[in-house]
DNA sequence: TGTGACAATGTTGTATACGATTATGTTTCA
DNA sequence: TGAAACATAATCGTATACAACATTGTCACA
């Protein structure tokens, strides 16, 4: 069995109920940082042992991991890690084009002192996790970081949206990502920290624009493998 | 006991399970068709009893429209029809104004006759729940035009944003319409159509985002009222 | 009469049980 | 030997049961 207990304590002490709010950020963070495939089956008996709940928190968890998309329900047949599909994969970053770099803007025009020194640090943990060789943690930190834009432009329900569209991204990295670019970008993320420092929105918001190009760009959206990966089929070849 | 059967057969032929699937459509439709107020509280066993399905089932749709934001859970207390805030209903249609035009443009460039004949009957409902004295059925329709120039664009991720918006528009248009635009902006809907039945994906990037601003405007988000409708508190004035 | 503690009631959170469906393994017959 | 049919096991969908929590009503006491 794969491990999903990471080492952290799994915070017993703020825990009256929200059981199944835990289990679902614990599985949430297991796919963002890539511990946990997409196709990778979560037998709900599985997931409840592991955390020690019964199946009915484990069903209320991976029902709205399935709401966010990171997780496919088939009826009568378990839940699986999503696998989301090049169509898919193209929608969220058109979305994600639509989303981020207005709010880049808006952000560039709100943001504090406060802001700026938590994003700096941010990064810091980035380049950190690289350099630790851990990538999953550190593609996790990085999907923070637009996140954290999104919070300092002060639109919760955009924030929302953006948080949804980055977990689905990170499904997408793990399933399209192609190695050559080996930086994973992290100057894109310095120079947008700059432009939000220096108030600069017009500047943050074309930053934005042109990052998310960037990360497209490192995909492979090639048609091949259209067909999710239920590829027992894929061998065929 | 307020009445939620509306009518409609309910749906028992396609029924094997889906069971929650159909208990949350029952209630987002009364929601959007105004019979359940903001603030009205949804018991568990009261739902279950009025679709003949037990808590387990009604607390699954519960979950899922707290996570359309259409309801509100408040622990060990309950589920109620959700209360936007002002600022709530604000970014709503920030968010809004963000994705709409461009989609509408989108929509405006992938469009086939068989939509457009669509259209235009879903416009003729519309009309007619009007004429007919339905007004929270003829605002449900009118949210649907809405998302079904999504679909005809094309972009199922951002349809499903928009949907998500359009609901809780349904309950911001409850909590802060004021009575004044007597004629439902429905000509708006007119317009639109035709700058899609002409291809004309500028002219109608531009109707809808006036269209959405003509919708924030015959709203009153004045800052009264800002703190939410939990007032047994605002009656201390 | 007003305030605080306590009991009663009702509702939610979680676990468990059972029927239904799907997947798997074995057997049998052509 | 191969394929279809059946039996078996595993897993999910739903209902029900019980415990935990919140609310409300009542009573005692200052």
């Amino acid at each position: 069995m794969m491990d999903l207990s990471n080492g952290r304590p799994a915070g017993k002490e703020a825990v009256k109920d929200a059981a199944s709010e835990r289990v679902m950020a614990e599985l949430a963070l297991a796919i963002h940082e890539h511990r946990l495939q997409p196709g990778a089956k979560l037998s709900e008996d599985e997931v409840g042992a592991v955390y020690g709940v019964s199946r009915t928190v484990v069903r209320a968890a991976l029902q709205q991991l399935a709401h966010d998309r990171l997780v496919e329900l088939r009826r009568n047949r378990g839940a699986y890690v999503a696998q989301p599909s090049v169509r898919e994969a193209r929608e969220v970053f058109e979305a994600r084009a639509l989303l981020e770099p207005r709010t880049a803007r808006s952000a560039a025009e709100r943001v504090t002192e406060a802001d700026i020194t938590a994003l700096r640090r941010h990064i810091e943990d980035e380049h950190a996790a690289l350099d630790m060789g851990e990538p999953g943690r550190a593609l996790h930190l990085s999907g923070l970081f637009h996140i954290e834009i999104a919070r300092i432009a002060q639109q919760d329900t955009i924030e929302d949206f953006i948080r949804q569209l980055i977990a689905r991204s990170s499904l997408i990295i793990a399933l399209y990502w192609q190695r050559r670019t080996a930086l994973c970008e992290s100057h894109a993320h310095d120079a947008l920290l700059n432009a939000l420092a220096s108030g600069n929105g017009d500047l943050a918001e074309e930053l934005m624009k042109s990052h998310l190009l960037d990360l497209v760009s490192s995909l492979d959206l090639r048609n091949v493998n259209s067909a999710p990966r239920t590829l027992q089929e894929a061998l065929g070849g």
